[in-house]
DNA sequence: CTCCTTTAGTTGACGTGTCAACCGAAGGTA
DNA sequence: TACCTTCGGTTGACACGTCAACTAAAGGAG
């Protein structure tokens, strides 16, 4: 067994390389796009979800859910952070276990000089690339395999 | 100016961050899938190139450029996968400054027990899950991107 | 109350990837 | 010949992310 492995055909290769190349340029390109802000793409990430809640602080909990990230990764993350002045910490009164992260004024001055960016970024690269129609086929796509991942794992 | 930014409207936020996650948690996926074969996904493709080259070798230029990798992200990865006896290095004879990258027999053994894994990784997780005419058109969609990243910059 | 499992989060070691600085050879041009 | 730029590749410092081990509190079950 495993023998018998039903190997890609040479579209279905094609159009996996395809998808898979793009994704790794963009990251890089998005990265660096941001350079200019001294963010990276993920303080971006994090200082995007803390800002959009109200008041500015999260549980790392929601946080790492909502972001889809292990616990571990939103622990340095944040430390690097916490170090850099972005976000603080704060203890969670009803939780002992519980940590807020929470957003400091230089992590809300950040995010407001480093949003026009990356969006400007998002438009050149992506959004303003594609017909509307298309975004949203490749948002659908993406939804329909992103299901799959969830519902097995 | 700068102050005009043209944000994304909620169907291209949608879209976008439904691409985006699913990135993310795709190359997490694949990743470890791959895990019980010893090799991770920057391994594998490194081997998978090496081992379509007739003979087993590749300048570093010629990898790097078919990877799009940068020249030091090609070093520091050949440079760990040497020292697990995975690939060699050749000076090239023609050109004093250049290296050929050579696929060892361990590195052609190890992918060849890994690439079963993968594609079958692959299949799961996206190929098997779309039909042919969408995964088609997730390509094209790559495609039409990728181009116009490449012709900017 | 005691024990046990689950939950929340941190830490250390390590593989990965970027940037910038560097080195030596190749290939002009004067 | 000498000079100068480009090319091919390596290195070091540092940011990022995974895994596995760990601490400590919360929430049951007996």
């Amino acid at each position: 067994m495993g023998v018998d492995t039903r190997w890609l055909t040479p579209e279905e290769l094609a159009a996996w390389r395809s998808y898979t190349t793009l994704t790794e340029l963009l990251e890089v390109e998005l990265g660096r796009d941001l350079g200019p802000s001294g963010l990276s793409y993920p303080d971006y990430l994090v200082l995007v979800m803390l800002s959009e809640a109200e008041p500015h602080r999260l549980r790392m909990q929601e946080l790492g859910a909502a972001l889809s990230w292990s616990k571990s990764r939103l622990s340095h993350q944040l430390r690097r952070m916490e170090a850099r002045g972005l976000v603080g910490r704060e203890d969670c009164p009803s939780d002992a276990r519980g940590t807020y992260a929470t957003l400091t004024p230089a992590g809300l001055a950040a995010i407001r000089a480093a949003a026009p960016l990356h969006v400007a970024s998002v438009r050149r690269l992506v959004v303003d690339v594609l017909t509307g129609e298309e975004l949203a086929t490749l948002g659908a796509l993406s939804d329909k395999l992103r299901d799959r991942l969830d519902a097995r794992g």
